[in-house]
DNA sequence: ATGAAAGCGCTAACAA
DNA sequence: TTGTTAGCGCTTTCAT
């Protein structure tokens, strides 16, 4: 029925343990038994058992993937991250489970326990914000279960993949500098993540350069949805001087100020300039397409599942890497209204 | 270290193999012995090994959820789905892992085999349009994994859960009708995919009942891309007489509809209406918000899952269930410009 | 309705 | 560099 160990040790005409040796990559196997046994293994199309491997051994080849359930981040970028975790699973022959988690729920710890002790779990991946959720976090090492973060605030010892959000932020501030722009507002995710705090942070540094006066007035707070987008903006048109600009600090929360603009009557850019921050796909869907920094959400899982996995292997300590970010310039901004507008050549692609 | 089965029976003065019954579910159990063990199960916070059981017994209570990795609907739809799987795993301590399939590859089956059959996955879940790809079902069957469908094509013997995609894209086009739109375009998605059939002879039944012949020209071919949606508009504004109505069979091409409007400066939905399918978030997010048909995603996954674990636990066989649409009419689509442009209130909401 | 013995396929600790 | 002996924690016989 099943090919196991022995069989493929038979054949060879080695000692099971040897086997053992070869498939866990073991250094001390002679050159030539190593060939023997892999081509072995190979012909006869062994694959060694999980739940075997897991009961007797330490390891699993089982990865995790952890993400907050009841206040996460854009259900594509999540999926982006999966599918990228789900690459680097395939290369070293990894399983990937997933595990969504609300930290609200005292079950909380439970689910986590559940998880990583019942199934073994060799290692996690985690993304925003649970990356610098001190129980999780805790709980992990309990367990010694290493893991990979995406995003992390806390760069201390972590290992995973990050992206310089706070000068990225600036630089997208500083494009609607560029742009005449002077009274540009920003809208705020929720707290617990890093991006809200990074990409706020960019957007002070880029005024304080341009030597404009921080102006709280212009900075409201949202939750990353769309919704909360909508509501942000309501609330920066009916300021006395409301802002020429708009940058918000994810792309859902942009489409939200630009469904207000419509609902408004503001046209954007002409009226209003409006960015986000991740470029998802939404971004290029709407109308204008939407000005933007690009966060490879898709590598980024795959860098840190990678990370993780070198760890695993005993390959190295893992590292933080650090990913590039880019402008995506496209029509949603453009020059204030007031200073000079322009009517450059503006006709949008896909 | 970790409290095992053993500990459970000393604890209780039963045998291993009866707390092992209680575990189980199995039948022939005294309640009273039934009750001691679940009690102290609880209080030495008993959880059993999965590595063990799946080598020991025939079942891994795992389930494996498989999509198509290069031609899937969107993401936010895989994404609604896992969660719905992923709270039925919840509810009957099943853990779920995820596999991307690549169709083309002859890689294929291996992964298949390699998760199947590796990790003794109890059951599968199959979203679209995998859930009627014969070479997938075939090995399935031949390792006796039993499988529930998302909106599979084919209804016999099959379990999971399904809409009445039909009737809801004929309800979508008798609107228009009532709107007055005679011209009504279609723009469809993948052949492969079920919903492109099923909501085309939607379209047509509602166009014959209206009395309107089928008419090729408004019946193009899209990818349900947002990219695809776009070039199927731009070919349907060339004809001699554009659609004052397109209907396309997802909501990413209606967004690419909306998008390809605003590039020619036609009015949504003054001068065009435009309806999708689906409801995704991204509906309520374009301006003005998309009409289309709701399909809750969520509980769809959350029902499949159910159905498979129901036969799992030999509950019964599990059904394939239908859950309801419903129509989502919103600021996309008003009535036909030529014939009586109504200017009634038209304010949108979130 | 319950229990005793054997073993699932692999790795750990030790030995040679 | 390789082999031997015990288990990992559970379920399967088969017995009572």
């Amino acid at each position: 029925m099943r090919v196991r160990l022995e069989d493929v040790a038979r054949a060879t005409g080695v000692s099971p343990k040897t086997v053992s040796r070869v498939l866990n990559e073991e250094p001390s196997v002679k050159e030539s038994t190593r060939q023997k046994v892999l081509a072995a293994m190979e012909s006869m199309n062994y694959r060694p058992s999980p739940s075997a491997r897991g009961l007797a051994g330490s390891r699993s080849f089982l990865v995790a993937m952890l993400y907050d359930n009841n206040d996460n981040p854009a259900s594509t970028y999540l999926a982006e991250i999966q599918d990228g975790v789900l690459d680097a699973c395939d290369a070293h022959r990894y399983s990937m489970m997933v595990c969504p988690l609300r930290v609200r729920d005292q079950d909380f710890i439970r689910r986590v326990d559940a998880l990583v002790s019942d199934h073994h779990i060799d290692g996690v991946i985690v993304t925003p914000p649970l990356t610098d959720y001190a129980p999780l976090l805790k709980r992990l090492q309990e367990h010694g279960v290493p893991h990979a973060s995406i995003s992390p605030v806390n760069h201390e010892g972590v290992i995973g993949v990050c992206m310089d959000e706070q000068k990225a932020a600036k630089a997208l501030v500083d494009h609607l500098l560029q742009q005449g722009h002077r009274r540009i507002a920003y809208i705020a995710g929720f707290a617990n993540h890093g991006a809200s705090r990074w990409r706020l942070n960019g957007y002070k540094d880029a005024m304080a350069a341009a030597g404009i006066a921080y102006d709280p007035k212009y900075v409201v707070q949202g939750e990353f949805t769309f919704g909360s987008g909508v509501l942000a903006a309501r609330q920066l048109f009916t300021l006395a001087e409301p802002p020429t600009a708009i940058f918000a600090a994810n792309d859902d929360m942009a489409a939200g100020v630009m469904w207000a603009a419509n609902e408004r009557g503001l046209k954007v850019p002409q009226d209003l300039s409006v960015c986000g921050f991740d470029d998802t796909p939404l971004a290029t869907q709407l109308w204008p397409p939407l000005t933007t920094v690009r966060q490879p959400a898709r590598d980024m899982g795959k860098l840190a599942a990678l990370q993780l996995m070198e760890l695993l292997r005993g390959r190295g300590t893992g590292l933080l890497v650090q990913v590039p970010y880019s402008l995506q310039l496209r029509e949603s901004t453009a020059p204030a209204p007031r200073e000079a507008p322009v009517k450059g050549r503006r006709k949008a692609r896909i």
